[in-house]
DNA sequence: TTTCTACCTGGAGCGCGCTCCAGGTCAAGC
DNA sequence: GCTTGACCTGGAGCGCGCTCCAGGTAGAAA
């Protein structure tokens, strides 16, 4: 299991430093291990949680649903089913969400297709 | 040009009587009309400046910068090209974010498929 | 040995986009 | 005449998601 300075982990991430040290303030990543001198060092499994929150995030999920994951990830292997429907839920509304962005794309690239009509 | 009333004006463009009042006050609708008694009165115009105001803002433009397209708009005919180029580059950012959108709601679907293969 | 760099902590601050509130006005309905 | 309800204004407040800062430490480089 390799290590990872925080910034190697900020870099391979895409979070920032104080956007990781914020996520396991709020209890989002937690048990980050820590060398000697208390700094931190991310494993490959850390690195997994933050390329889902990453993913997560970019779709739009608000943070604190992504600690209820968390937490139920935590929980122990009973909750696979709760975390599977939280994932679902939030499926659909991306779903949504993607149709709502692909009809106002249709009538900007109308309002643009209007000024070239203008010469 | 028929008028119509703050709650039907919100009704219609999907923004609150509070946000309607926001975006007069920034100067992003300017120009609304008022009875003798003070009250705002919608004409057709307006409300399609909002439908494009609820278009830019659900592709995720920011206030600011729809204020820099209605101040070109006011500033009359020989700023269409400005405006073009603003809506332009604008519909790219939101077709990276669609491309974004699809490559991380693929992931969550993987996501969710590794839960089905749990039982 | 001194300096430099990367990191640490706790806590404050910020930018965005609203949202809410107090106190008031007007017109309509009872 | 009185109440009700939709609206008005100016200004404060809020929720989110970071982001920045002060003050400090450990280890590496010069």
């Amino acid at each position: 299991m390799t290590g990872y300075a925080p910034s190697e982990a900020a870099r391979r991430s895409g979070f920032s430093l104080d956007t990781l040290r914020y996520y396991e303030r709020i209890g989002l990543l937690s048990g980050v291990g820590r060398t000697s001198a208390g700094r931190r060092v991310f494993t490959d499994e850390d690195l997994g949680w933050l390329t889902l929150f990453r993913c997560l995030r970019d779709t739009g999920m608000p943070i604190a649903e992504m600690c209820r994951y968390a937490e139920l990830a935590r929980a122990g292997d009973h909750t696979t089913g709760q975390r599977r429907a939280l994932l679902v839920r939030h499926a659909e509304r991306v779903e949504e969400q993607m149709r709502l962005l692909q009809r106002q794309y249709d009538h900007l690239r109308e309002k643009i297709d209007f000024y070239d009509t203008l010469g």
